[in-house]
DNA sequence: GCTTACGTTGACGTAAGCGTAAACCCGACC
DNA sequence: GGTCGGGTTTACGCTTACGTCAACGTAAGC
């Protein structure tokens, strides 16, 4: 965006009112996660990231930067969007009545249990790589 | 299954020369790890699991068998089938030669890369469930 | 006022991972 | 010999998570 380095080469900011250092454009949040602007549109579609607006153009705040991390993370776990969802919004959910918070509490639990079983399988396969690993390494000093 | 349920009342197994005990039909491996026969037909088609036949009739050994826990161990780690193949084909190939070994360490790392960060981004996940789990206890307490 | 860079909204395309009939075979039982 | 309860194949359908145009707005610089 050449209106940023024009802002970065103007220290008096005269440009935009808001400081810019906390603002994202759709397109510098899309390259700083190596993500493509089509997907964080498409969490915005599915009610992940809700980026405020210069017109009709998005601003993405510090907020909403992290709300994106945590989707990648829940990627990266393997998790669906909608599953995301779900966990993103315990993240911020207003303290609300008993029975909510119940549900809440269940929820976690369950999500926990996930992550635990995950960790299980994540040991497993790692022990099960060194022993391929190992076997590679014999075979390779046989082959010398 | 009733012919397994006769082989269980017919201790001479005269039903089967094969010792049934080591065969699976697909419907118990089915049932036994909580998939749809479709599914398991569908590793077939993309080359994850190859059952024996009897006539048409698929038989799953404990060495197939195996694998369909390693393809739904991979499928709870958000793996791709394919992803799955790469690394479910590491455990039983052949030694190769050297070019071939190396590369096979080379996937091995990247599997393991991969694995840490997933453990990375459970701890995290973790910690924060914790967090969010501590404040609807206090939300609970306060409201009591 | 034209270009260029960045943004926008549809809307259709696609690959993966199965679901879901439809139509058939085959051995067991009454 | 019909009719179960299993099995089989073929094939089209569906959902998720985006990719990929197409057509357009808008602000900046020459």
């Amino acid at each position: 965006m050449e209106q940023r380095d024009g802002d970065l080469a103007d220290p008096t900011n005269l440009t935009d009112p808001t400081d810019p250092s906390d603002l994202w454009t759709i397109s510098r949040l899309a390259e700083e996660h190596g993500v493509t602007l089509r997907t964080i549109r498409h969490y915005e579609d599915v009610g992940l990231l809700s980026p405020a607006r210069r017109g009709s153009q998005r601003l993405y705040d510090a907020r909403q930067r992290i709300r994106l991390q945590l989707v990648l993370r829940g990627k990266r776990l393997g998790f669906s969007l909608p599953e995301i969802a779900t966990i993103v919004n315990m993240y911020d959910e207003q303290p609300g009545e008993a029975g909510q918070l119940r549900y809440l509490l269940d929820q976690i639990e369950v999500r926990r249990a996930e992550l635990e079983q995950m960790r299980r399988d994540i040991d497993e396969t790692m022990t099960e790589l060194d022993r391929v690993a190992a076997r590679c390494h014999e075979d390779l000093a046989r082959l010398a």
